[in-house]
DNA sequence: ATCAGTTACGCTTGGCGTAATGATC
DNA sequence: GATCATTACGCCAAGCGTAACTGAT
């Protein structure tokens, strides 16, 4: 019967399993899932083997861990959840807390300063309340926000000039641009390249350093068309500018970075990019419901 | 830790507890829930229990069953996460069938007639074609059609002009205007009132026909401002548009209809409504995902 | 007194961890 | 052989139903 929505779906797909699985599609391992989650590989293990039972599909290649195209069907809906169960929960367990704290999320190189000066400007910023400031990846901040753990976050990305960062929402975040500033290829002052710019395309075969939570990796760059499998790059881990700069002075790569963050610093000269365009975009991300509450802030940091 | 989305979220909020939640809310009885999802009233009086806990606040009002503040907030969230469970479910035991069968959702008072020359003229409907079509009010025929169901749905309801029918929709689902036409006043042919049309207000202490499985009750109408409380209104709860002219034309209440559904009915006379300012559309309802799918279907409908 | 939701309680099952097994580099 | 995922298995707890309980009409 099509009208009795009820009947056949005992099956509920437990949320303990699309958790494990988002987890294990996230971080690319069984074992790193599970000690994210704080459960054993062996629980991951079951928890995905329900899920794959219970939707009758295989979700994830193993070894090396890989989403199938059913799996990447179901992570956008399980993300959706998630995200959704996150902001419910922060709803409902809202404790009416005096307004005396401003969370803030950032990726690394948000314009952090900005944020300073709007909030100085706004008059926010009185005795009684506090900004805790952690780096996060975009992921992260969406969840941060989500979850109540952050009021607002301040992220940014590399993307096509005009394009908003891409997140997974699930229509319940607002974001609102800030600031585009141009994106330059770093490279060693002593680099062969010379010119006054530079085709991304040019530089298929150079060395390049990948530092996902710093910038988004090479691959990911808008425009970024498959090249060569296998060519050889190196990935830094970490948070820290002046480290990922200090590998590029060494000559162990190339990176596209924020023409700003790169100018200046020693051993170390951009060469802004001419193809494909692309923007270092800066974005503050609140929740929809919370835009009036902070509306002042977002004000501020949009004037600039 | 801002960054670290996962320490802390041990508690998951199970889907049944969710799933039972909506369906008590929905129904407005644990004991109709309960038989709707197969499951005890204990059971789902357990589920509601847990919710309460885990959220740490009161959900529901008890005898009569309402919902507070907390859980009408919850279930925006928990309507659209089952939604969007359905969707995905759907998405992944999509048998790889061939468009043999067309399963369309209709409200009651949908525009069926067009969708079988639609048919017609799109030549979809080829002797290997199956339609089948069966009653459901607004929220089963987003469910239908999330889970699959149904491919298309067909629904109708009574808005403001130009306003869209409203939906919990999850970003799921795509909506097409089909049709507004002008709604009136059904009155038996020797009602006192006359004149060539009527305010809604003129009219709040008249004896009303409420149908909510076949159109907007009077309350739900958009404009309806309260009303005295506590007058007496007549409830039909079937589908038959015929019965429900003949209880007019019986003189046992009113009820806003579309005019078309109304005219050359015999015992009853349709007045048009002045204010406030109403028309009856109807929309076709299709997942995003299968926009393209149908998309000649709709075009059909859309040119009429 | 009846109806509807809650609480108590026992039983079953589902889900976790430990540990052994298997596969892949 | 090391690493990582799966399978086996036992144990505990979560979750269900039955049934007694409570309160409201």
């Amino acid at each position: 019967m099509i009208g009795d929505p009820e009947i056949g779906n005992a099956d509920v797909m437990d949320l303990r399993d699309l958790r494990s699985f988002a987890a294990v599609a996230r971080t690319g391992s069984f074992t790193q899932a599970a000690t994210d989650l704080g459960y054993t590989q062996s629980a991951v293990s079951q928890h995905v083997a329900a899920l794959e039972q219970s939707v009758g599909q295989s979700l994830l290649h193993r070894r090396p861990v890989r989403l199938t195209p059913a799996g990447r069907r179901l992570l956008e809906h399980a993300d959706h959840i998630l995200l959704r169960l996150d902001v419910a929960r922060s709803e409902l367990t809202r404790v009416e807390q005096q307004p005396t704290r401003l969370v803030v999320a950032c990726t690394p190189l948000a314009p952090i300063a900005r944020l300073a000066s709007a909030l100085r400007s706004t008059r926010i910023a009185t005795p009684r309340l506090q900004i805790a400031v952690s780096s996060v990846d975009g992921a992260g901040a969406v969840s941060a926000v989500a979850s109540g753990r952050a009021d607002v976050a301040l992220i940014d990305g590399v993307v096509a000039p005009g394009n908003p960062l891409a997140l997974t929402d699930a229509g319940l975040l607002a974001s609102f641009s800030l600031d585009e500033e141009p994106v330059a290829v770093a490279l060693p002052t002593d680099h062969p390249l010379r010119g006054a710019s530079v085709d991304l395309a040019a530089l298929v075969d150079a060395q390049w350093i990948d530092a996902p939570s710093l910038s988004a990796p090479r691959a990911d760059l808008p425009g970024w068309q498959g090249g060569p499998a296998g060519e050889p790059t190196i990935t830094y881990d970490g948070t820290d500018l002046a480290t990922m700069l200090a590998l590029i002075a060494n000559g162990h790569g190339l990176a596209v970075l924020p023409g700003r963050v790169v100018d200046g610093c020693p051993g170390v000269r951009a060469l802004p990019l001419r193809f494909p365009s692309l923007v270092h975009r800066s974005e503050i991300l609140v929740l929809k419901n919370a835009v009036d509450r902070h509306r002042r802030l977002i004000d501020a940091l949009r004037a600039g």
